[in-house]
RNA sequence: GCGCCCGUAGCUCAGUGGACCAGAGCGUCUGCCUUCUAAGCAGAGGGCCGCAGGUUCGAAUCCUGCCGGGCGCACCA
């Protein structure tokens, strides 16, 4: 609600100032630092003093004397050296809000253009990690900001099931445990196999650094796994499905989904690279110096001015002398396809369904199934990598660029956040010797290459555990389903919100502690103050069988709301309302940059207030019905809102806990 | 060496295009459960917003330099 308002005045000072001055600025809207100095304030008069050659005051005075009703605003007034106050109608303001608040998020319209999202894309060696969670949160609560903005998305995971790392575990099955394929595929049905293949990778790792000899193992294997066909290829095929699903389950324990795992290993079949390669060729995006340190390459350009005689030119490689392609190569010819110019589509396959009978789709090389719905061809394309691959992620759009696809390079967004790491303190506790170099730094980073890290479903396991004795303790008189249920939501919320609460550039330094924490600055304690309210409504079920409790509003006249607003009280029940119709605008303060963490800051923000409500009003026991009805359908509005920014975090709210 | 990011309370972090006295959580200390669940609330203590300049009516916020930390800069992915 607070967002529309926030509109109507910006454009109401907009019109003014064009039809007044002829001036088209831009209009800053802020919240004033107190409530007696209104909700909503503009110091673009300040601004203004400069061109008009005269005192802002003067200016803001003119424009609140000049500026005629605006709806939602009550009245504007001049303050401080020159600002632009406005008081909101505190009485309009709750009734659109409750109205608003029930009519939920519009569906995307038929001619709205569909954007991609690629998340998680963990390699499908091993078990996913801490720092895959990160990614995989985040990009989940992106999307579902966009879709709740209107936006249509289809979510894909990248699965590399031909790379180096897959090899790695390839060459373990092969030279360290010498498996065949039948006995691999027996292992590969085990739940845990993911676990499994994280100590092997780790075990290869060690393996192939112990004797440097032992890389060209790697490079045959690798070759192996690109050709198809051999026992490598098999085993390849086997491990990568095996712990795409072990990712998919994880995954799907926190509520995580996709549309499309797009595989590379049919980027290669399906020859995407050389249609890729011609285009770059033709265009002349990619050049074959015959001398110099890139002989026999092929080399992109980068940055502008070509150097000194006898410098080099910054260059990334594309293609090597020895003609393999590097895995930017891919990278550009897969980006190309999201956006529908490569010329060349995949063939789809089902690859799973989820509970309620959504479809997991499958890149395929042939035998498609029909049905599957249009994926690439995006309108703008998010990839959410760690901040590490910024580098790469722009010689893909600077070929984007460079192939004079200029839009589609505007519209590659690398949906950047740093990593996870470990405090030193938590890898000791895991049984990790550091070297004393790493134990000083603040923290150390995951490697799943040394099978160093916290693996997501025992983080998974230990939250739900720790949240299952809270829930035990507290209701034991509840089946078992029941108390998992909530211990689950408990744990999901938890955990969520530990990854979601920090902004995407800072470093997450890993801690049990924090991590499992359920009180203070977390998912529970805004689940905890869903509950409260919904406590509240539903002992008053019991109480009053004819009260409406959806609509507590309708017995609250219209003078009575006002009247309420404005006594006592009214200060601090408006504070919780207007933090309460917030919810949009600070939607859209989140989705324009792209910061999940703003939803998770305001949800708590929110409940914050809402306790300090639930312990200062008594609501059952308020003698006076107008107010009591209007007490609930406060509290009734603040419980809808903090459903739905949770919803947006991906976080359930349970109905006890 | 070059590029990107960071430096705010003991610890972990917010501070969304400049606008008042600097914010939260954790931790520490003190209170509050025969009243809608204490996963909560109230209070105390705790800060040259890394340092130095500059721009401005006004800077934690913008610019420059320095110091400290992180991450990139492969014919690895």
């Amino acid at each position: 609600m607070y967002h529309v308002v926030e509109a109507k005045f910006r454009e109401a000072i907009r019109r003014f100032l064009s039809e007044r001055y002829g001036l088209d600025a831009a209009i800053a809207l802020e919240r004033p630092p107190r409530l007696e100095l209104g909700e909503l304030a503009t110091p673009v008069c300040f601004e203004l003093a400069r061109k008009l050659r005269r005192a802002p005051r003067q200016i803001a005075q003119e424009i609140a004397n000049a500026i005629g009703p605006i709806e939602g605003v009550a009245k504007v007034e001049v303050a401080g050296g020159g600002y632009l106050n406005a008081y909101l109608d505190r009485g309009g303001f709750f009734s659109l809000a409750l109205e608003a608040a029930r009519s939920g998020a519009a569906e995307p319209g038929a001619e709205t253009k569909k954007i991609i999202v690629e998340h998680t894309s963990i390699n499908p060696n091993k078990a996913a990690h801490i720092g895959h969670l990160r990614n995989a949160v985040l990009g989940d609560a992106f999307v579902r900001l966009e879709r709740f903005s209107g936006r249509r998305v289809q979510v894909q995971n990248y699965i590399d099931n031909t790379g180096v790392q897959v090899a790695d575990v390839v060459l373990g099955f092969l030279h360290l445990e010498n498996k065949t394929v039948d006995e691999v595929r027996r292992l590969a049905e085990a739940p845990k196999f993911d676990y499994l293949c994280w100590d092997l990778y780790a075990r290869v790792t060690e393996f192939l650094e112990a004797d440097k000899e032992r890389l060209a193992l790697r490079v045959r294997t690798l070759q192996a796994l690109e050709e198809g066909g051999g026992v490598e290829a098999e085993i390849a095929e086997i491990v990568a499905t095996a712990i795409l699903r072990c990712h998919l389950r994880t995954m799907d324990r926190l509520g995580i989904r996709y549309d499309l795992l797009a595989r590379e290993s049919d980027i290669l079949h399906l020859k995407f690279w050389e249609a890729a390669f011609r285009q770059m060729k033709e265009r002349g995006v990619i050049t074959r110096p015959h001398a110099g340190k890139y002989a026999g390459c092929w080399i992109m350009a980068l940055g502008e001015a070509p150097a000194e005689e006898g410098e080099e030119t910054e260059a990334k490689v594309i293609v090597r002398s020895n003609g393999t392609v590097t895995y930017v190569g891919k990278d550009i010819a897969y980006q190309m396809w999201k956006f529908g110019l490569l010329g060349l589509d995949f063939v789809y396959r089902t690859f799973s369904r989820y509970a309620d009978g959504h479809a997991v789709w499958t890149t395929a090389t042939e035998r498609g199934e029909t049905g599957a719905p249009e994926f690439g061809r995006a309108s703008e394309v998010y990839n959410v990598i760690d901040s590490r691959q910024a580098y790469l992620q722009n010689v893909v759009s600077a070929a984007l660029r460079a192939l004079g696809f200029v839009e589609a390079a505007e519209h590659s967004i690398h949906f950047s956040y740093e990593m996870v790491a470990l405090t030193p303190r938590c890898a000791r506790e895991m049984g990790y010797e550091l070297p004393a170099e790493d134990a000083a730094r603040p923290y150390v980073e995951v490697s799943g290459r040394r099978g160093m890290g916290v693996k997501a479903d025992d983080l998974l396991d230990r939250l739900e555990g720790a949240a299952r004795a809270e829930v035990d303790a507290r209701h034991p008189e509840d089946a078992e389903a029941e108390r998992a249920k909530t211990a689950n939501a408990v744990a999901i919320g938890a955990l969520r919100y530990f990854l979601l609460k920090y902004t995407r550039n800072t470093v997450i330094a890993f801690d049990f502690h924090d991590a499992l924490s359920f009180e203070g600055e977390t998912g529970p304690y805004v689940q905890y103050a869903i509950v409260r309210a919904r406590n509240i409504f539903r002992k008053l079920a019991e109480q009053e069988a004819d009260f409406p409790t959806e609509m507590p509003e309708t017995r609250v006249p219209a003078a009575a709301r006002d009247a309420l607003l404005a006594g006592a009280d009214g200060d601090e029940f408006w504070e919780l309302l207007l933090l309460a119709g917030s919810l949009g605008s600070q939607v859209d303060a989140a989705a324009v940059s792209q910061e999940p963490a703003f939803v998770a800051k305001y949800a708590f923000q929110l409940a914050q207030e809402f306790n300090v409500f639930y312990h200062r009003h008594h609501i059952l026991s308020e003698a006076g019905a107008e107010r009591k009805a209007f007490l609930l359908a406060l509290a009734g509005l603040v419980e809808r809102q903090l459903v739905a920014a949770l919803a947006l975090l991906g976080i359930e709210s349970p109905e006890k806990m």
